[in-house]
RNA sequence: GGGCCAGUAGCUCAGUCGGUUAGAGCAGGGCACUCAUAAUGCCUUUGUCGCGGGUUCAAGUCCUGCCUGGCCUACCA
């Protein structure tokens, strides 16, 4: 029977070039889904910018223009680079559309309607030249607990973890300027009364790797403790979607990102003559979704609850995949591993990097080393030695024997690439 | 501290419900070949399966203790 799949990688955050880290996840989904044409099965594979966010407006405003031309800037960008890996969307959108807007009145309705939504009044540090309240990793200070200078806004490297307002002198990394303490009233999605849904999704589901769902089960669904509620509304200033029955206040990144994956699909199906609900209201279509570890709560817990909430789909499965090292150490722009995607391909074939990819990559959550003797070493024997010398070879025969109209019946292709396909297993 | 994952040939990794002499690719060694791109084909060496116990007719595979490494521990895109 062939399945109906809607896939889907990260949506890359609109603040940053693409670098061959994020190219693991890139790649590794469109190769899934190349595989699961060849399968026969119908597969469509949708990506977004991610665009909104602190980073977002206060990079807008360093460089002197809109943030509306600054992720479109980036948005061409990154797409350039996903061209040149031949990665192949059905569909690139952006979280800052119209569609999105209306993706996010639509769950947060539900929400709302749910009894799921709570205010509460948050202390928080503020950056009077900057104008805008600091998230914790714009804040650094001294520790509270061991005195170590410059740390952190929310932890120490003596192992204290704290709240950026209990910093001895903090500094903003924004402005340089002191920050001082505000209040403002933040909205509260409250996880907790969707424990019982959760519970059962990631421990009696198909969705998630067993390493994944041991880590949320020991973690944040273990007995004694309570889902904390999570905090997703934003004081102005903020580049992103206004909270419509709370003015002043905007959406979290973290809220409309994921849900860029439902309006991106339904930019598609406009463009194609498809039915949405065919794709997120339709238990025969499953949704696969590509993500890194960092971002594994976000898509098992907030967005599993914020779907089925709204009475959407959930995922079918949630591939989480490591990080990237290089030459077992972590990337690192001083050392010059840290590789943009544009760098990249002015040195070499993308080819390369799949093909290398595609050996390396496992089913596991664990972190992927780029051994740079062993990229060459594979690229030379394998792709170069076998691949392309075959080619070369067959090449040079036919050109000099010549080539018969037909493909003789000797019965063995056909039959083993029909083989290959029934082989399948339950990817 | 707590939790999770891993430790198999020089390197990167496969080993499914425990079941014959533990595998692949690369690297190393030997031979051959020319249709071929500092290629290719064939043959070939190498393992206390992290360490110690235990269960079993049988353990790389299951249980347990330990060692080592990595990761996670909610406001991170």
């Amino acid at each position: 029977m062939t399945r109906q799949i809607l896939v889907t990688s990260a949506l890359p955050y609109a603040n940053g070039p693409i670098h061959i880290g994020h190219l693991v996840e890139y790649i590794q989904t469109d190769i899934w889904v190349r595989y699961q044409r060849l399968a026969g099965n119908r597969c469509v594979y949708i990506c977004a910018d991610d665009t909104h966010g602190t980073a977002i407006m206060i990079r807008a405003k360093k460089e002197g223009r809109s943030e509306e031309e600054l992720i479109a800037d980036m948005s061409g960008q990154h797409q350039r680079d996903f061209d040149g890996f031949h990665v192949e969307f059905d569909h690139y959108g952006s979280t800052h559309s119209e569609e999105n807007r209306g993706q996010c009145h639509f769950i947060w309705k539900a929400l709302r309607e749910n009894g799921l939504v709570t205010e509460k009044l948050i202390e928080q540090l503020y950056d009077p030249e900057a104008e805008t309240f600091l998230a914790d990793r714009f804040v650094r200070g001294t520790c509270p607990v061991s005195g170590h200078k410059d740390q952190p806004g929310d932890n120490c490297v003596c192992g204290a973890t704290y709240s950026p307002t209990e910093l001895i002198d903090p500094v903003s990394t924004l402005s340089g300027a002191t920050p001082e303490i505000r209040s403002a009233v933040h909205l509260f999605v409250q996880l907790e009364k969707l424990r019982e849904f959760l519970s059962d999704w990631i421990e009696n589901g198909d969705a998630l790797q067993k390493e994944t769902a041991n880590y949320l089960k020991g973690y944040f669904l273990a007995e004694d403790k309570e889902l904390r509620d999570w905090d997703i509304s934003r004081p102005a200033p903020y580049f992103g979607f206004e909270i419509p029955d709370s003015p002043g206040n905007y959406w979290y990144v973290w809220f409309d990102a994921p849900i860029g994956y439902i309006s991106s699909t339904e930019q598609w199906c406009k463009l194609n003559g498809e039915s949405f609900d065919d794709w997120w209201r339709s238990e025969s279509t499953e949704i696969h979704h590509f993500i890194g570890k960092d971002i594994t709560y976000f898509h098992t817990l907030f967005w599993p609850g914020m779907l089925h909430t709204a009475g959407y789909q959930l995922p079918t499965k949630v591939h989480i995949h490591g990080f990237l090292n290089v030459d077992g150490e972590k990337m690192s722009k001083s050392k010059g591993t840290l590789i943009t995607a544009e760098t990249y391909l002015k040195h070499a074939e993308p080819d390369f990097l799949r093909y290398y990819y595609a050996t390396k990559l496992t089913p596991r959550v664990e972190d992927l080393d780029l051994g740079i003797q062993e990229f060459v070493d594979k690229v030379n024997s394998d792709l170069v030695g076998k691949v392309v010398n075959l080619a070369s070879r067959v090449g040079k025969f036919a050109g000099l024997t010549g080539l018969s109209e037909t493909y003789p019946d000797d019965g063995a292709f056909r039959k083993g690439s029909r083989g290959g396909q029934r082989d399948r297993t339950g990817l």
